[in-house]
DNA sequence: TATTTTTTTTAGATTTGTCTAAACTTATAG
DNA sequence: CTATAAGTTTAGACAAATCTAAAAAAAATA
C-alpha cells in the first residue's frame, strides 16, 4: 500500500508520462506536484525502493507496470467520484476537481466495485475522461483536437484536455458542454481563432481554446 | 482547519467524553487512539495551543466548544457516509465502519450539505446513532438499554450502543435489527438473559447483548 | 573543446506524529 | 502518613515528507 504522498506522486508521474511519453524528469514533476526538486529526488528513491518506478540517476524515472497499475486505479477512482459528484450530487464539472482529489484516496476496493455499478459502470467522466476497468483498460476513444479541423468539418465535444475551473466556466458560457454538435464555419488565419456553430448560435473561441477541445468526427 | 490525526484525537475525545462526563484522561485516549501515552501528552499539548481542548497538567482534557464543534462535524460526516454507504451502496450495517473512517476527512463543506440533501436528510445513521445537524445539535432520541426493561414490557430498536462488525452480524442473524418491534417474554435472574419475541419469532439474549441495543418504548 | 547554463542530486535542517525509557504527580492501601 | 501503584509527562530518538543551499552531472553554446 502507497501512502497518500506517494499515490500523487505516482498520479503525477502518470499524467506527464502520458501527454510527454519516454522518461518524466525530476523538474516536471516538482512542477506537477507544487514541490522542489530535491524533494522529488527523495521521494522518487523511495519509489524506487518499492518498484513502483524505474530510475537512473539523472535520466529521470518510468513507472513499472505495478507502479502504472496503482496509477491508474487512482485516476479510477478519481474519476467515478466525479461522475457521482456531477451526476448524483449535482456540482458543476468545475467544481469537482478538489473533491475527488480527496476522496481519490480512500482505500476500498470493495467500494470502488460498488461505487461504479451505482453510477451504472460509466465510461467517461464529466470532462470526457475515459474512466478505465479495474485491470487498468481504457477504451480507445477516437478524437481530435478542435484546433486540428477544417472549414466546414463537423464533430461532437468529446472532452477537454484542460481542466481548470476557469476555462470550464469559459465553455459552459459558450455552450461549449460535452455531447453538443459543432461545424466549424470560419478560422482566422492570423490567430487561428475559429467560428463554430453549436446549436444553431455562432461562436468563437480562440486557438489557445481549441486546442484544449476535444472532438469525435 | 485541523489535520487527519488531529481530528482523530477530537472525535475519540468526544466519543469518551459522551460516556464518562468530566475530563477524559488520557490513557483513556490513548486506548482510543490505539497509540501510547506519551504521544497522547504531546498532541494534547497542540490542541490545547489551538484552543480545541483545556489542559491542564495531570488533570485530563476538555473539549473547547470550538473543540466540540470539529468534533461532531467529524461525527455528523461518519454518520452520513455510513448511511450513503448502506442506502446508496447496499453496503451492509456492520461493513461500513472504518470506509467511512476514512471518508469523514474529506474536507468540503458543499460536499456534506448536497450529500445529505442526496440522502434526504436523514436522522440516524444505520446503527441508529443520530445525526448532529450544520451547528453540532442533535435531536434528543428517549431511549432505553434493553436489559432495563421488565417482562411483559415492549418496544422498538432505535439503535446499537456497540458497533464491531461481529456484534452487529449476530444482531442480523437473531433478526434484531432497526425498527424491529420487541416483547420482553422472560428474564433470567442467573445471568440476567432475556428471552423476546420479534416478529413473532422467540430469542435469547445474553445480558452483554441487551446492555448495547437501546429501545424505543 | 571549453565554458556556461540547466538539471539533478546530496547534505543538513525542519515539521509532524510517533516511540521508549526515565522522571515525576496523584491516588491507593496498608 | 508513608510506601507503593497507577497514571502522566519529559527527554531524546526516529521516520516521513519537506525545505534551502551547495555540489555534481548533463546539456547547450560558443
Amino acid at each position: 500500500m502507497q501512502s497518500y504522498t506517494e499515490e500523487n506522486y505516482l498520479k503525477t508521474i502518470y499524467h506527464i508520462s502520458a501527454v510527454t511519453d519516454g522518461s518524466v524528469q525530476t523538474n516536471a514533476i516538482a512542477d506537477g506536484m507544487q514541490t522542489k526538486a530535491a524533494s522529488v529526488t527523495d521521494m522518487i528513491k523511495k519509489l524506487a525502493d518499492k518498484a513502483l518506478v524505474d530510475y537512473k540517476k539523472y535520466q529521470g524515472v518510468k513507472l513499472t507496470e505495478t507502479g502504472r497499475l496503482a496509477a491508474v486505479n487512482i485516476v479510477r477512482k478519481h474519476r467515478l467520484w466525479e461522475v457521482f459528484l456531477v451526476d448524483k450530487l449535482n456540482f458543476k464539472w468545475d467544481e469537482v476537481h478538489d473533491i475527488a482529489e480527496q476522496l481519490e484516496h480512500v482505500n476500498s476496493a470493495e467500494l470502488i466495485e460498488r461505487l461504479d455499478a451505482f453510477l451504472a459502470f460509466p465510461k467517461n467522466d464529466p470532462h470526457g475522461d475515459p474512466i478505465p476497468d479495474k485491470e487498468g483498460n481504457f477504451a480507445a476513444a477516437a478524437c481530435v483536437k478542435l484546433n486540428k479541423l477544417k472549414i466546414g468539418e463537423q464533430g461532437l465535444v468529446l472532452g477537454v484536455s484542460e481542466h481548470s475551473p476557469a476555462f470550464l466556466r469559459h465553455l459552459e458560457k459558450l455552450g461549449l458542454t460535452l455531447g453538443k454538435q459543432i461545424t466549424i464555419t470560419e478560422i482566422t488565419d492570423f490567430d487561428g481563432s475559429m467560428e463554430l456553430s453549436v446549436e444553431s448560435k455562432t461562436i468563437n473561441v480562440s486557438r489557445e481554446v481549441s486546442k484544449h477541445i476535444l472532438i469525435k468526427i
